[in-house]
DNA sequence: CTTTTCTTGCTTGTATGCAAGATTTACATA
DNA sequence: TATGTAAATCTTGCATACAAGCAAGAAAAG
């Protein structure tokens, strides 16, 4: 069956590939992804890689840096912010305009939330961490508007790779809540509220990055030197991301 | 300078280039665009064409039928109101997330809304479509999120292809006083009406399009001898295109 | 005259080859 | 030991070659 698939549309294949790897967040932010590795991982040639790549570059999930190397992205504080502005005005947008719930969505949302619980009681932050982007994505997929799936699903890629660059620790139970909040608004056919809540919760997720220490990987040694900040550090920026 | 831009990055010269001339509406939907005639027309070679298109592909403005060529996307009735639901969805939360309207941002808007004015004089059609597009990327500018901006300009450039897809006459004049509208309550800073007037204001837009009609092209002729609807003539929708 | 089959030209799909920049390694030298 | 330099080895960028599918028209069969 995965054979099929894989015959089927290669570079597809590929694309997927790496999205899911970013969602279940085993590719970290910052990962080398080298043309040749890929192409015989896949056993087809550097085109299709290549042309996966060029996907994935517009859906802002990999960069290339020219004649270096493609590489995961790794959005800077700026870029996050930016992120979390766009989820809050879509996803506020997603809920205020929901009509209803479906008992089907009900049970779907019902049982996400088990999930998050059992993976919080499990203690596994990977799980975690997937579930709590999941959970937005299920929003959409309810709300039933492909176009805003796809780019909620981007979206959620790209929040992931900045809660692994920016999330000291882990509010796991604070995004759940956040997340029960939500639903019980769903549930009780207030979307007005739900939307209010979505607003809170990225608030809350957001201010619970720590945004400013990882900016700039030097800020720790910069001020144990009590140097300036240095606005042109801009190369030295990828130093320990790459090479897995 | 537009050679120096020519020779810094072609293939993304050639990606913009496809969308300006969708955004200008320029490129009908359905055209086919062949990875040969765009190679020599750019002086490149086939690669950088096909780079270009897959990321136009990702971004839903063209798409390739296999083996048959690339097209620009003539979207369907269905996905026209996916578009458009999107564009509500983005646009309310958008307008309801601005804060206040820079004096800057005031003259932007209100030289926009002359442009327009002027258009409608002039009864020029075509400039008048992409007015009345580049109006909510404008908007997207003034919030000042770089991701909405390129989610506006990809959705706005499908609204073009469907507004030449279904638009059988153009209500310019009632957009136009949508456009104003939204742009007053903006100026009082009255935000959450702005957002309630994008909605009322795509909504009109989507009712004056013709999405039952020019859905299955076949339907003028139906209807001349008076035969029923058939559901099976999908095959036979848009002679030269796809097999989706 | 209609239908079928075949052929030819055009399209994309994929792999490969080569050039050129970037990085690292090796090494000579102070 | 530290340092500067050159070479070797990576990387992507781009063009090209060839395979294979689709479509339309010509030729042949009915």
């Amino acid at each position: 069956m995965q054979d099929l698939h894989t015959e089927q549309n290669r570079q597809a294949n590929i694309e997927e590939t790496i999205v899911s790897g970013v969602l279940s967040a085993r590719i970290r932010p910052g990962t080398r992804l080298s043309e040749n590795q890929l192409a015989t991982l896949f056993g087809v040639s550097r085109t299709l890689v290549r042309e996966a790549m060029m996907r994935l570059e517009t859906r802002g999930i990999v960069q290339v840096s020219p004649r270096r190397g493609w590489f995961v992205v790794e959005p800077s504080a700026e870029e996050a912010m930016t992120v979390y502005a766009a989820r809050r005005v879509i996803e506020s947008g997603l809920l205020r305009s929901m009509r209803g719930l479906t008992d089907d969505g009900r049970k779907v949302l019902d049982a996400h939330l088990d999930e998050e619980k059992a993976a919080m009681a499990a203690g596994d932050r990977r799980r975690l961490t997937c579930l709590m982007g999941d959970f937005h994505i299920r929003i959409a997929e309810l709300h039933g508007n492909p176009i805003l799936v796809e780019i909620m699903r981007d979206l959620t890629a790209r929040t992931i790779l900045i809660s692994m660059l920016y999330q000291s620790e882990f509010h796991a139970a604070q995004s759940h809540r956040g997340h029960c909040r939500i639903f019980e608004a769903m549930a009780e056919g207030d979307f007005v509220r739900a939307a209010e809540l979505s607003i809170e919760h990225l608030d809350e997720v957001e201010t619970g990055l720590d945004l400013t220490a990882r900016a700039d990987p030097l800020s720790d040694l910069r001020t144990s030197l009590s140097l300036p900040a240095d606005t042109a550090s801009k190369t030295s920026r990828r130093s320990g991301a790459r090479k897995t």
